[in-house]
DNA sequence: CGATTTATTGAAGAAACTCAACTCGAGTGG
DNA sequence: CCACTCGAGTTGAGTTTCTTCAATAAATCG
């Protein structure tokens, strides 16, 4: 059982942090919480007065549309702060819930509020995670207005993909994703029905598996073509383990 | 002539300032420039040393996907900061246009991080701004993923609306708006000629006139009705003017 | 005024949607 | 251990929305 401070895997995983930052880090009261699948943490219209870190699960950023149907804005995995927005903006403009049972670390914002004040360089890396999940955004509106439905699928396999394994936790292009065919639909803007004729589609063409949450990459270079992937959007840090390219061609 | 320092309009629209703030305002050095119509901006892969301020005219934030076509991401009035993304996040990751004529004020990085650093609560009213662009991202992504297109268009008016009264620049529900409709149509998703018959639909149910470069909402009511539009997502400073709607039903 | 955008129209076709039924696999409880 | 249930995935068929192509009208600009 590690019993570090949830913020520290990070900032550590970009930064190289001094004596100071991390005491300023470990001395941040945070409170640990679980919430169960399918879970709203958060909702349009709350005024959160803590913001938190993902420790462990998947979640998801959402808004219901005119019909009552859902759009999945982002996916969330460990270590992302989907509420970070919150600590500068009162009002939530979306939903937040949680795919899996989650492990969430909350910080009030009045400490954050704080820690930015005194901690300039970590609270500019934050600015900076904020900036980066409105790129994110800027690809997922291309995704669904511009690409059709098989390059639009690969463009999420793609993404999270790399998310994952910058995280640590792809192995051989394949990574854990407890998400539904239906998820998928919500997140792409394509229906269900579609959703899974397109994934027929790219099992067929041998790009990917994706089956019992769990996604498995077969052909990287013909995943990224057909997804006009270009992964600069999501502004990953360098990859330090010299693990060359997230699968193997025909893997 | 006004000689006034081009950021302070944009605090002042929604902070109370104190004197050592105006006068770190007017302290910062900036350098305005001109940029012609349809040239753009700043270009995807760019690393800007400096953020600017638009001043004055109607720019544009937008991608090119697979097909050659261009999605745009978001439009920029004056007083919006459409780069300040590239402070604290090297690598340009969209296209920046001009369509109108546009006079920017530049700021350098060098300075605006100082700034940030020693004006704490401008700091965070920046950082703010930069969530309400994260946040109108949020809502594009729902317009084009959910909405069909006689509400995503009637979304878009509704938005520019909105935006263009908060600057004071809509009157009796007129505002300039130099777009065209294949502009429109970038910014929906839709094809052009798709694009014209929605504009067309929504002229005949009598919710807008839209023609040379000039919008008018004569049924706000109706408009926000079959756009589903809420205005929360654009985290508009309260409306301090008692001017009542946007809009007068049927005016 | 002629040249060049911008807007509009018609018609055929593609992409994606809805509805409805059916299969499959993983529990659960009798 | 088997029947049952429930969620997830799959399939077929008809329909809608939107696209593309191509041509025409109207507005704008030098």
């Amino acid at each position: 059982m590690n019993t570090s401070h949830p913020l520290l895997a990070k900032f550590e995983r970009s930064l190289t942090l001094t004596g100071a930052e991390r005491d300023a880090i470990n001395v941040l009261p945070v409170r640990l919480e679980v919430v169960k699948a399918d879970q709203a943490i958060l909702r349009e219209g709350d005024r959160p007065k803590r913001s938190f870190l993902l420790v462990e699960g998947l979640a998801c950023n959402s808004k219901v549309g005119p019909n009552g149907k859902r759009q999945i804005l982002a996916f969330h995995l460990p270590e992302d702060m989907p509420d970070l927005a919150s600590l500068y903006l009162d009002l939530r403009d979306s939903d937040t819930w949680a795919m899996t049972n989650c492990t969430l670390a909350f910080v009030s914002h009045r400490d954050l509020d704080r820690f930015c004040d005194e901690q300039r360089r970590l609270s500019k890396f934050l600015w900076r995670d904020t900036l980066i999940n409105a790129s994110v955004h800027r690809e997922w509106t291309v995704n669904v207005g511009l690409r059709e439905g098989l390059a639009r699928m690969a463009h999420l396999f793609c993404e999270l993909m790399l998310r994952m394994r910058a995280l640590g936790r792809a192995k051989d292009g394949t990574c854990d994703l407890a998400l539904t065919q239906a998820d998928l639909a919500e997140a792409t803007g394509l229906s269900q029905v579609h959703t899974n004729r397109v994934i027929q589609e790219l099992r067929r063409l041998e790009l990917i598996s994706f089956a019992r949450g769990q996604l498995t990459v077969h052909d990287w270079d013909g995943l990224v073509e057909t997804a006009d992937f270009r992964a600069d959007y999501l502004h990953l840090p360098p990859v330090d383990r010299p693990e060359s390219a997230p699968g193997a061609r025909r893997a």
